[in-house]
DNA sequence: ATGCATGAGAG
DNA sequence: TCTCATGCATA
């Protein structure tokens, strides 16, 4: 069968390597590649940080927009407070939201001029709807061979009853997600977790600093 | 908050 | 065709 174990389990990871050929001491370290802790307390902050200013995600966006000339929806800024974006583009937008965040709380009450860049005429396809069934099925052959070829999707699209199309995309949006800081299958375990955690019967202790996730259930 | 989709860019 | 950034529409 064309598809072989290439289990690409390499959880993707800021290639930070050198490049940061600076001066020793760098008073302002701010345009360099943060670290993933660095993104997660910055999303942290961020979230409180707008949420008692009292702006909603979609006004951020569009604050962006008017602002820089950058609009993003509600759904980005959403999936960045929620590091669910790759590490690449969360560094790429920590700089712009928080720019934002300073010009948020400093501002003198100027009134953000509503600037809308409606009206795009684009047929969009109709949302399809696959059922759970469907999904544990597409799921199990995702965790075999998450890069199927175009035969093995047009088999199993076939047997599904689905789009060749739709199951092509939906390994592609699956691909992008085990991309993400946060990929799928690991449970965000609370501070408080940690604690009620101390207790456990077990001497291996888990890594000392998380960062790097493991395998999915 | 998230599922399925689009389109630009690379190959 | 795939990846990658991004979002409409919907749960």
């Amino acid at each position: 069968s064309p598809c072989e174990p290439a289990l690409d389990l390499v959880l993707n990871k800021p290639c930070q390597a050198a490049a940061s050929a600076r001066s020793p001491h760098d008073p302002h370290s701010d345009e360099d590649t943060p670290t993933s802790d660095d993104l997660e307390q910055f999303a942290k902050q961020f979230k409180q940080r707008r949420i008692k200013l009292g702006f909603t995600q979609a006004d951020v966006g569009l604050a962006l927009g008017t602002l820089y000339g950058n609009v993003f929806s509600q759904t980005t800024i959403c999936r960045f407070e929620a590091l669910q974006l790759s590490f690449k583009n969360m560094c790429k937008l920590k700089p712009l939201l928080n720019k934002w965040l300073e010009e948020a709380d400093s501002s003198t009450g100027s009134p953000t001029s509503i600037d809308k860049i409606a009206a795009q005429g684009r047929k969009r396809k109709k949302r399809t709807s696959i059922e759970v069934s469907v999904k544990g099925a597409l799921e199990s052959h995702f965790l075999k061979c998450p890069k199927p070829s175009a035969q093995e999707i047009t088999n199993l699209a076939d047997s599904l009853q689905l789009e060749k199309e739709v199951v092509r995309v939906w390994f592609c949006n699956r691909r992008q997600k085990e991309k993400r800081m946060t990929p799928p299958g690991i449970q965000q375990q609370t501070p408080d977790d940690v604690y009620s955690q101390v207790g456990t019967v077990n001497s291996d202790t888990p890594p000392p600093h998380h960062g790097l996730q493991t395998s999915v259930q």
